[in-house]
DNA sequence: ATGCATTTAGGAATGATTTGCAACTGTCAA
DNA sequence: TTGACAGTTGCAAATCATTCCTAAATGCAT
């Protein structure tokens, strides 16, 4: 994820991994049984291929990935396990424009998306200096941010 | 639409209202006779109910306002012509989250949007800080926007 | 007015996602 | 270890918004 903050008034660009794999995995697995959710087989398959995963795939993708693991996985099972763990708050669900909705795990901070319109493929960044912005606004109009969804749908810039 | 803009560093709120209802509906009905469209009775309802329109109404709500003077318009109709309008870039179609589209007409300058999570209601409001920060950071990262969505998903500070 | 390409209504089709259900299986207490 | 049973599964059918299909109807240029 490439991050812009602001450093004495200067910004830079930074790049921060979060967790390692497995200590995702943990972290899906542990959410799931937090919320009384038994961890199956097809459910095991899945957090194994979300806390892998690096980019933002959608349900029928994390399907077939999952079925690689835990072959003959339906996929309402799939769409049942992703609510459940959206619902606690460990993925994210992204629906971008005319496509079906696409996940990544929320293990890294906040960030917003750029997705190439030529390509589908995605980057993410945030910007403190956007943030604060935005807080400012909804403020002075009397409100408070639930949560925000900012998608920049760009091209390459030839030259 | 409620407008931030920066004048001497300083951000001020100022509202905007554009063109009028009669202007609205001229220009609604021009774009779809450039288009080469037929102005239809259904058409002609649809043009008048969005013109007319100062909220975001979804395709059921404003097949429902237009059958009040076409009576009988199928909403097969009113999804027609809102795609040939949005083609021609005089209404805009959003898809806010879990929700169906909803759409409103393009005449006012580019806005984003603040979603009342408690009861729907759309505030408009547009930031040229924020929208020069983002071009800054597609620009850092090799891109140029091509188009973006902002929305902010929010609820009354209770004071 | 006339001709005809465009448009209509309405229903069927689509595609993503959800749900109902009977059979199956983690998990926990004994 | 073994039940027992509540939570899960796969599958198929149901939803929901939206699009597509078709024969009948209708703008609009001439």
């Amino acid at each position: 994820m490439i991050c812009n903050c602001i450093l004495s008034g200067v910004d830079y660009l930074c790049r921060n991994d979060a967790m390692t794999q497995a200590e995702r995995s943990l972290q899906l697995t542990n959410a799931l049984r937090d919320a009384g959710v038994r961890i199956t087989r097809q459910r095991a398959a899945l957090l194994e291929v979300l806390s892998v995963a690096d980019d933002h795939p959608d349900a029928i993708e994390l399907h077939r990935r999952a079925e690689i693991s835990s072959p003959g996985i339906s996929l309402s099972t799939v769409y049942r396990t992703l609510t459940a763990l959206e619902e606690q708050g460990v993925i994210h669900r992204h629906q971008f424009e005319g496509a079906s909705a696409r996940f990544e795990h929320a293990d890294a901070d906040h960030h917003d998306h750029m997705i190439d319109v030529d390509t589908g493929e995605v980057v993410e960044f945030c910007s403190e200096r956007i943030e604060k912005l935005q807080a400012e606004l909804a403020k002075e109009l009397g409100y408070e941010i639930v949560h925000h969804r900012m998608e920049l749908y760009v091209r390459k810039t030839q030259n």
